[in-house]
DNA sequence: GTGAAAGCGCTAACAC
DNA sequence: GTGTTAGCGCTTTCAC
């Protein structure tokens, strides 16, 4: 069982009569380009197999240049949205018999500089960045080893950009809340500052908000507070205790932020949020199935991944933006 | 930007005067074996740096057999379970500064076979076989290209495994719900017969019903109905027909499964349930968080990748199955 | 239609 | 302490 050394195409060449270059070429495929006569292919194609030949992609990279990786970062493996994407990017690379290398960098930038550094003296062969912090500077690295890349999920300004178009989402959410609730006052809660997603999402709410009730909303009608459960939690009861009631429309910014909202609210008697819409910027297929009626927001993991790669393929080498709109589940 | 050949050792060493291989050794951090002078290595390490020198592995790899890739193959990325089986993957990988490259199979053992044979030509260091179908097949084209490996999850016969500890998860989670409930009568819900997990956990359900109460659970207490939401939902509707009303207690088998059986229970008045217990053999965070509590069991994916890694470092080759116990969520 | 030979970038003896 | 050299297994002209 065990070999000593691996088969390689001279081990073929002998055993078949034929040389090592005419192997090569009907092993990998161009022997049609080479007019190799089909019963030399079919003799050499059974020594392989009887052989057990298995090509070394580290030669054929090394000669090629092309490794026949294609590489992909994203903040983390453990997250519905971010393992949709590996999915989904996982496909594209099979479709393209390529072997898909995906790598989290738990969004921090000094992680994402090494991976890329990585996977580029990997000679992976393209790079896909998802929702990195920096995506210029690992931009600059993947220019100045000639990989062609692209983001996604999060913009940036050194190559083009697959994201979804949170605007629409959040303007679209924004709009069924304000029609399905029994007043106006409506509450954002959820997300960081700094996230190009949260403010974007707030930024649709605010002008939503403003273009439907004609008020400006109210700087602690939106709270971004952050993205953890108990962040979550403690907005939603301050502006329980400010009102004295509910709000009538809540937009949870993520199902992370939704889970302490939910946690609150389960301690009030039902009658308090029937007068209520919930609206959650996230998909979770639990939060279909609560006592009370949650429209969410997905995220189209597929179509982004398709477009980055069709772009990319189309070899367009500018800097534009495309963007996604996600899919509304609305109550 | 665009640099038409990379920068090689060979230009490093002309720029900064040494040789080749004494870059080379500088710049693979062997130098210290060489004992070559520290002032060499500052002027080299200096030069490779303003040249922006990148390593090229498929070149090392190709002279040393070493890749410095380390395969993991996965029913799929897109699930809480495996996806964190991914993360846990990456941190260890990442501390032994190797490329961990994570492939799902989709649970077909034809795509598990090109998987593997593609992982095996990129000279992968060593493979985790994670919830393969068909790990021993998987096993013999690892043996035949002498690649160290593993099973995670589902056991194997021609090598050493790690897997959760199925039958105690379910033991302890079935006794939990007979101590909790008010009758004896329980049902298992969900799975698929050819699972060896969804066995173990019926036969430990099996087992431990007829220790705490003496009878041998009847075959329609154990419905292996698929983990669909739909077979969930139509198994739960079944029994509850049967009945006339719910079960004392329901073990679901998966979180899936527990979709299904929900929206069943949602139907029934609050009353109906009050008197059932509720788990669950798998973790969502909202199921913490419905209107009646519902036991869980939460795979240590973490502890399972763990002793994965130490079992192929520990070079033991043998075909040893180890458990790891899964944590309880119990209510 | 097929073979010979050079070389991709690196490592590891071995030389000095 | 550092340089020379011979490949690792493959692809790709260029011969014939």
């Amino acid at each position: 069982m065990e070999r000593k050394r691996k088969v390689t195409i001279y081990d073929v060449a002998e055993k078949s009569g034929a040389s090592a270059s005419t192997v090569a070429s009907i092993l990998n495929g161009s022997w049609e380009r080479r007019r190799i006569a089909p019963d030399t292919a079919a003799r050499v194609n059974l020594v392989a197999e009887t052989l057990g030949y298995s090509a070394n992609r580290q030669a054929s990279a090394l000669r090629t240049s092309r490794s026949g990786l294609i590489g992909m970062i994203i903040p983390l493996h453990d997250n519905r949205y971010f393992s949709s994407i590996s999915q989904s990017f996982e496909e594209e690379a099979r479709r393209r018999s390529l072997c898909p290398v995906v790598v989290s960098t738990l969004r921090d930038p000094v992680e994402e500089r090494h991976t890329v550094a990585k996977l580029i003296s990997h000679n992976i062969d393209q790079l896909f960045i998802a929702g990195a912090t920096a995506p210029d500077t690992l931009s600059d690295m993947c220019s100045a080893a000639s990989i062609a890349h692209i983001n996604i999920d999060l913009p940036g300004t050194h190559c083009a950009s697959v994201i979804s178009d949170n605007y629409w989402g959040a303007q679209q959410l924004t709009q069924h809340l304000l029609h399905t609730a029994q007043g106006a006052d409506i509450v954002f809660i959820g997300g960081i500052a700094s996230d190009f997603n949260t403010t974007e999402r707030a930024r649709a709410f605010r002008e939503t908000v403003m273009a439907q009730t004609g008020i400006m909303p109210a700087h602690d009608q939106i709270n971004i507070c952050g993205y953890s459960p108990e962040e979550g939690e403690a907005a939603i009861r301050r502006i329980y205790a400010r009102l004295g009631r509910l709000p009538s429309a809540i937009l949870v910014n993520s199902t992370i932020s939704f889970e302490g909202v939910f946690r609150f609210l389960k301690e009030l008697p039902d009658a308090a949020f029937e007068q209520t819409a919930l609206g959650c910027y996230d998909w979770d297929p639990f939060l279909s199935h609560l006592h009370f009626p949650v429209s969410m927001v997905r995220q189209n993991a597929k179509a982004l991944v398709k477009q980055a790669f069709d772009l990319l393929d189309s070899g367009d080498s500018g800097k534009q933006i495309q963007m996604v709109r996600p899919d509304l589940l609305f109550t």
